[in-house]
DNA sequence: TTAAGTGAATTACATAGGTTAAGACCGCAT
DNA sequence: ATGCGGTCTTAACCTATGTAATTCACTTAA
């Protein structure tokens, strides 16, 4: 397995700042360590779980969510190769949400301890991961704006200028296209729309000539025009080239 | 000033940690420490700052928040008495929101050395910083619930849920009454409604006898009824009693 | 080869919530 | 006391989005 030159972990903290080739084995090492696969619509951890490990997602996508008693859904987030499932869930009692595949999925499900002893022994790692969490947290943040105020094409663009700039920075898009294996009832629950509007929205980014879109793969003709749309700002990603200031000493 | 007996910090961490006289007499140096006070409709960082300070608030309400270029506004989240206005801000090259206030503030600005010299020198701080920044990750994704599938009217009760017993945890409750120092026009950007919804939502609130609100103060006259309405569930908020184990040596 | 299941697309209709506008109320500065 | 700006309230009307139901395409499985 070509890991050095795939593990989207460290593709992902890469933006951020430049690893030494210790740490990448570091984080090499981790992510191939306990290996764990699971099908598509299947939960990795459920509200109320306690979980022990940490687990960081290698291949496929997986979302957060939660349920409220009535049925409906609500996506919190979705979460990429390179990304974390739980991070620090150590420190709180309980999960408050669910994380489900919504593809199939590959991960690495590092013990508890494992996951101290690397971030005790190697602060800039320690950093990075931090960053990450922040990084989270502003998504997070943007995810709030945009149900709280842009209407639904809107919202469907931000999403899509989103996810295709995450999955750039790791590596899965090529040109202008990538992997969009969300049905339209999973785009629904992330949007708060329901599937007939989610289907209108498309169809008219598509008259727009924003999207193609074809079985799972997006394609964005043009990102600028499709950023427009959405007034979407990628500043809240913190990509800025400034960024990498804290380069390894290697 | 008896900060001993008041400081929000320290009534806050204590629903998860039980904190040494020590620990306790640090967080009031630090809370003591270039203390601010600005006026309402002020801006504490703007959207864009690289800010070298870290903002505690120990008085009077403030808010994240965000607009879009045609004047929309979000309000992202709302930093009571106890709250940090940028933990971890140092790691990330700017600030991708802005940070206002809504009362007159007071709030104690420290220096990012102090705030490292604070976290190095006490471990079990760091943890409760932690656990802090870990619990409003978790009501930051309970906003994209409320704003992706709850109703205005439970939408509305699930705030004031919310407001409630976070003001408790930080004493700042008076029987099954609180400070609501918001406007509609404030409630509608936080819920992402007009105005004019925000208005007849809390005329439906009053006629269900949910809550009372007069001027300024908010009165919960069946809290348990109101959570029904919101479908509240608190696990959210991580104060479960458990989460007292790591208790202090003294 | 069919049957069953899932996802996409489309139509007709319903409604929660938005928009605009106008009064009423209240504190505050002159 | 007067006027003024902010806030709340209400009304009339409008629209973005939801609901329900149907059809079509495609896959999988027997």
């Amino acid at each position: 397995m070509d890991l050095l030159a795939s593990n989207p972990l460290i593709l992902k903290l890469e933006q951020f700042v430049r690893l030494s080739f210790e740490e990448k084995q570091v984080l090499n090492l981790a992510a191939s360590e306990g290996v764990r696969q699971i099908g598509p619509r299947g939960d990795i951890i459920r509200e109320g779980d306690r979980p022990q490990t940490l687990n960081l997602v290698l291949s496929g996508w997986a979302c957060r969510y939660k349920h409220l008693e009535d049925g409906r859904r609500q996506i919190i987030s979705f979460v990429l190769p390179g990304d974390f499932c739980d991070s620090h869930v150590f420190v709180l009692r309980q999960m408050d949400h669910s994380i489900g595949s919504l593809t199939p999925l590959t991960y690495a499900q590092l013990p508890r301890r494992r996951v101290e002893e690397i971030t005790a022994k190697h602060p800039r790692l320690n950093q990075a991961f931090l960053w990450d969490a922040l990084v989270n947290a502003a998504i997070q943040r943007e995810w709030t704006v945009s149900l709280g105020q842009r209407h639904a094409l809107e919202r469907m663009a931000h999403l899509m200028c989103e996810i295709f700039l995450r999955l750039r920075g790791v590596g899965q898009t090529e040109g202008n296209s990538c992997d969009l294996p969300l049905t339209q009832a999973g785009m629904a629950d992330a949007m708060g729309l329901s599937v007939v509007h989610v289907n209108r929205t498309l169809q008219e980014l598509r008259a727009m000539k924003l999207i193609v879109l074809k079985g799972r793969t997006l394609t964005i003709p043009d990102l600028a025009a499709l950023q427009d749309a959405a007034q979407f700002n990628p500043n809240y990603l913190h990509l800025d080239a400034e960024g990498r200031h804290l380069d390894a000493n290697n």
